[in-house]
DNA sequence: AGATAATCGAGACGGTACGTCCGGTCTTGCC
DNA sequence: GGCAAGACCGGACGTACCGTCTCGATTATCT
C-alpha cells in the first residue's frame, strides 16, 4: 500500500502520474462497469499504463480501489473537516445522515463504494486499513460530535459512544448494502429520532 | 430460480439430485475456498455435474448460493419457528443477538454469508428475491416479537416496527460485513440496551 | 445402416417419413453451414426429429451423410442408366468429364462432396461401403463404356481398366479436392487427350 | 501463419519454443488420437502451452497442422532436392512412385496427411498456402524431372506437364483419400507405364 | 557528464474460468 | 416399440483475465 503524501519521498523512483492515473481509471471504471466486471488489465488499459506497474505498487485489485478512496478523501481541501455543531444535537444528525443518504443514493458513488465494501468483507487485511484510515478518522469526528452532546448533558453520561455512532449510522448502511427497503431522508430521521429516545416509551 | 415444492410438477422433468449436489457442493465451495476463489465449473465439478445443468437452471453463480441457503433454511424440520417470549423483552433479544454473534463467528457460515451478501449487494434482482424469501421471513418473526412486547406496553406506542428491527440488528451486521471490532456477546447486550434505553439520559 | 428399398420389409417399424426427412435436412444443412459446422444436432432440428431417430439408425454423422448421396442417386428414375457411347471414345470422355466438372463446380453439389469425402477417408468402414454402393456401381459404367472401346480396338488389348478409369477421373478429384488450379472444360478435355495418348511422343 | 527464417525479427517477441513445442504436438497428436479427436485443447496441453498462445499465432486447427508439415519438409538438410535423373524416364518415376507408395501407407504420416488434406479441402485460404508453400515447391521438382525428359525427346513436344503430372500422381492420392483398391508398388509401375504410353493402342 | 539501475509501456506467456455448443445416453409420455 | 422432446454428464470451443515474465526506452540519481 502507498504512503500518502509524496514530499516525505521515502526513496522510491515511482510514477506519480502514472499513480494517479490509475485510482482515477478504477475509481471511473467501477462505477461504469460494476465490480463484476473490473478488471486489472481494464485499469490499465484505461490508464495507459502497464499491468507491471500496477502489480508492483498494489497487493490486490482491492487496494487499488482502497487507495482511489483515500486520493479521493484527502483532495478536498486539506483542512480538517467536522460535523456541525450547532447546540442541537437532533437537528445536526439528521443533516449529516440525511447527507450522507444523498451521497449512498448518488450513482457516482454507490457502485465504487458497494465494491470497496465487498473486498473489505472479503479481505481482512483490507479491512484493517479501512478501518485505520478511512472509517477511523470518519468515526472520530462523529465520536466527537457526540461527546460535545454528552458533556452538555444531552446524551447518557455511560454511553458507549462506538454503540452509538454504530446504532446511528449502522442501519442506514445496512439497508443500503442489502438493498432492503428504500434509502430516504425520511429513514434517516426515523433512525435518529428513534436512536435518540430508544425504543422503549420514555415515561 | 426454483419453485421449491416437488408434487406439483407442473413443468419440467428436472433432476432433483442433481439441484441438491449443485446447491449443496457450492455452500461447501465457497465455505473452503472462498467467495472469491469460488466457481461455477468448480461447483459442477464437485456435484459431479455438467457445467450446462447449472446454467440451465440458474442465472448467476449468486443465485446459486442464494438457493442454496434458501435449501438450508427450509430443511430443518417444516414446522414455523418463532423467537423466544419470555416476557422480559431484554433478555430475550440479548439471547437471539447472542446466537446471532456465536452465527457470524461461526467458520461454517462466515464466508458463504458474505458471499451472499457479495451478490447481493451488487446484483438487485437477487437482492429483492433475498428480501422476499429469506431476509422477509426472519423480520416477519423480529418484529412479531416486538409487536408482543409493544401490546405489553414494553414499547413505544408509536413505534416504527423497521426501524426498531434494523436498530438492533443493523449494527451488527454491518460490524461483521465491514469487519470493524469484534463481535463478542458483550457487544450483542451493549446494542440491546442502548437501543431499548436510547442514547439520551432517562429521567 | 438403411437396406435401401422399403417393400421387402426386414421388419422394422421405422418412420420412413422422419428417415426421408433426416436425409434431406442433413444434405442441406451441409451444403449451408459446411462440414466443419454439420452437427447431429442440427440436423434433428432442421428434420423436426429427436435425436436419438439419428442415433437409432446410423452409427456416424458420415453414415448419414452418405445415406443422403444414396438416397438421391437413386432417386432420379430407377432406371439404370450408361455413359454414352457414340463410338467415338474421346468425344464421349470429354462430354462425361465436363459434366462432372460442372457438377463437382455447382454449390449445391460441392461441400457436400467434399464433406462426404472427409468421412471416407477418416473412416475405413465408410470407405468399405463407398466403394460397394457409390463408387462401384459408377465404376462399372465407366468401365463398361472403356471396355467398349476396347473391343473396338481403341483401347490397348492389355490395358488394365481400374487403371485406365484412375488415370482419366483421378487427376480431377485431386484437382477438386485440393483446389489446386481452376477446374474447367479445358483441363477436362486435356486430362482426356493426354490420357489417351500418353505422355511419350506418339510415333 | 509464420514467416519462417528468424534473424529478420523484424516484428515479434514471439517463443521460439512454444512454436515448435505446438507444432510437434499437434503432429504426433493428430498421429496418435485421429483427426476427429484432434483439438487445441489437447495441443496445448501436450505442448505445456497456454491455449490462447495458439490463438494468437494461428487462426485455425488447420493452419497449426500446416505450420507442421512445413516445419517438417524444411527440418530435413536445407539442400534443395531433386528428384532422381538417371537418364531412364520410366525407372525414376516408378523409383519416386513407390517412395511415395511407402510415405502414404507409412502409419507415421497416413493420418496427418489426411488430417491436412481434409483442412486443405473445406478452407480455400489453406489451400492457397499449400500449393504455394508445399505442393509447389515439390510440383516445380516433378516438373523438372520432366521437363528433362522432355527435352531428351522422352515426352511428347507440345505435353502440357502440369497435366502430366497430375495423370501420374493423381491416381494414386486419389486411390489413397478414398481408400479405394490397396496402395502397391504394382499399382504404382501400373499406373507409371499407362500413364506414359497412354491408353491407345501403341502402332 | 556519463554510468548505472530502477521504472515505465507494452504485451507474450502458462494458466484458470468463463458461458456456449455439441456428442452420445437416458427418461418421459404420446402414438 | 418407435418417436419428439429434451435433461443429463462430459469435453471442447474461443475469449477474457490472472499474475509473471521479458523487452527496449525513458528517467534520475550516483558516481
Amino acid at each position: 500500500m502507498t504512503t500518502q503524501r509524496k514530499p516525505p519521498s521515502n526513496a522510491t523512483r515511482r510514477n506519480e502520474a502514472s499513480r494517479r492515473a490509475i485510482l482515477a481509471a478504477a475509481f471511473e471504471l467501477v462505477q461504469e462497469v460494476g465490480y463484476a466486471k473490473l478488471s486489472i488489465e481494464g485499469i490499465a488499459a484505461r490508464a495507459g499504463v502497464g499491468k507491471q506497474t500496477i502489480y508492483r505498487w498494489w497487493p490486490s485489485k482491492g487496494a487499488v480501489l482502497f487507495d482511489a478512496f483515500l486520493m479521493l478523501s484527502e483532495q478536498p481541501d486539506g483542512g480538517e473537516s467536522a460535523l456541525p455543531d450547532t447546540g442541537d444535537l437532533e437537528a445536526d444528525l439528521k443533516a449529516v445522515l440525511r447527507a450522507t443518504v444523498e451521497e449512498l443514493n448518488d450513482p457516482r458513488y454507490d457502485e465504487p463504494m458497494r465494491a470497496l465494501n465487498t473486498e473489505i468483507t472479503h479481505d481482512p487485511a483490507l479491512a484493517a486499513l479501512y478501518a485505520e484510515r478511512l472509517d477511523g478518522p470518519m468515526r472520530e469526528l462523529k465520536k466527537g460530535r457526540l461527546r460535545s452532546a454528552q458533556r452538555a448533558g444531552q446524551l447518557a453520561e455511560d454511553l458507549d459512544l462506538d454503540v452509538a455512532v454504530d446504532m446511528i449510522w449502522g442501519p442506514l448502511l445496512n439497508r443500503w448494502l442489502q438493498r432492503a427497503g428504500g434509502l430516504t431522508p425520511g429513514y434517516a430521521d426515523s433512525v435518529v429520532e428513534t436512536a435518540l429516545n430508544g425504543l422503549r416509551p420514555r415515561r
